[in-house]
DNA sequence: CTGAAATACTCAGTGCACTGAGCACTTCGA
DNA sequence: TCGAAGTGCTCAGTGCACTGAGTATTTCAG
């Protein structure tokens, strides 16, 4: 008897917020491009020529998720993936014009979709939906990645 | 030059939030049971004998999904499945020993992880970020769900 | 009481997400 | 200048998440 209320576990809640969106999206934007590829194609408009793993700490995504990404998005010919002559390591990232169609499509669809899903909320009550999703995912991340080593008390 | 701001399309934020707190979990709670096999046992101690399909209702996993997850927590032993006599299509499910001092364990140390995640908040603010987002994704489920047939205007 | 509809579950296919191990290339110090 | 360290990417393995199609069982209407 000493079951657990999911309803006040911020990870339960952030999967079926993000569920919730995925059907969403699959309804609203589009079946075959996903969110995450969508944020992809959308770091590239940003900055093309960016190489995986810079798009990937843009977005969100570690180095093996965004190769798969990648690849599904470079088979749909949507963007390049180039050999940089300077550094044999690295892939650069453009997109195609057809890329940028899609990008540019998306991002209306996207506008939509995201009025629907927030409708619940007044103004106020979306910024601070953001807000407060951004300070908990930001702090997680913190914890992560030690950060600036942190000057041991000068 | 179209590109978005994607710190306000929550999408991205839940996807964050849900990665963050993958993390943090897996350090604090548990290398082998994720969060959505703890809430699978969560729902068999609240209620022991349950059906699959119905486990999969509480914990909002759908049909395939629930199926694996079952299978690899029987696979640990910590359920047992046995078909209903009463009703040769339903399994019913119910936790070995070995499960609900799996699930009691967990409890702790998943209260503990709850609050380091949610640390950067006020108790206030922890109030309202459950109530938002469980608005959102409450009304986001119900679009799906045309939910009772909405009696035509009586 | 029998055939159609509904229901519980399985299976195959796609995509996101992470880790650990390994390869290729660059960089940097001795 | 050459070898160690670092970096970008790939590959294999595990797990969540959904859809569409298929099987077995129950239910219900005629």
């Amino acid at each position: 008897m000493a079951a657990v209320d999911l309803t006040t576990h911020p990870g339960h809640l952030a999967r079926r917020l993000q569920q919730a969106h995925y059907l969403l999206w699959n309804t609203m934007v589009s079946e075959e491009i996903t969110s995450p590829q969508f944020a992809v194609l959308n770091a590239l408009v940003a900055e093309p020529g960016l190489d995986q793993r810079t798009v990937g700490e843009r977005v969100g995504l570690d180095r093996s998720t965004i190769a798969e990404v990648i690849s599904r998005l470079g088979r749909r010919g949507l963007l390049d993936k180039v050999r940089d002559p300077q550094d044999g390591r690295r892939f650069l990232l453009r997109l195609t014009d057809d890329g940028v169609r899609t990008h540019r499509k998306l991002t209306v669809r996207t506008a939509r979709m995201n009025q629907v899903f927030l409708a619940p909320l007044s103004d106020d009550e979306q910024g601070r939906f953001f807000e407060l999703i951004r300070r908990v995912a930001d702090a997680a991340e913190g914890l992560r990645n030690p950060a600036e080593p942190l000057v041991t008390q000068r």
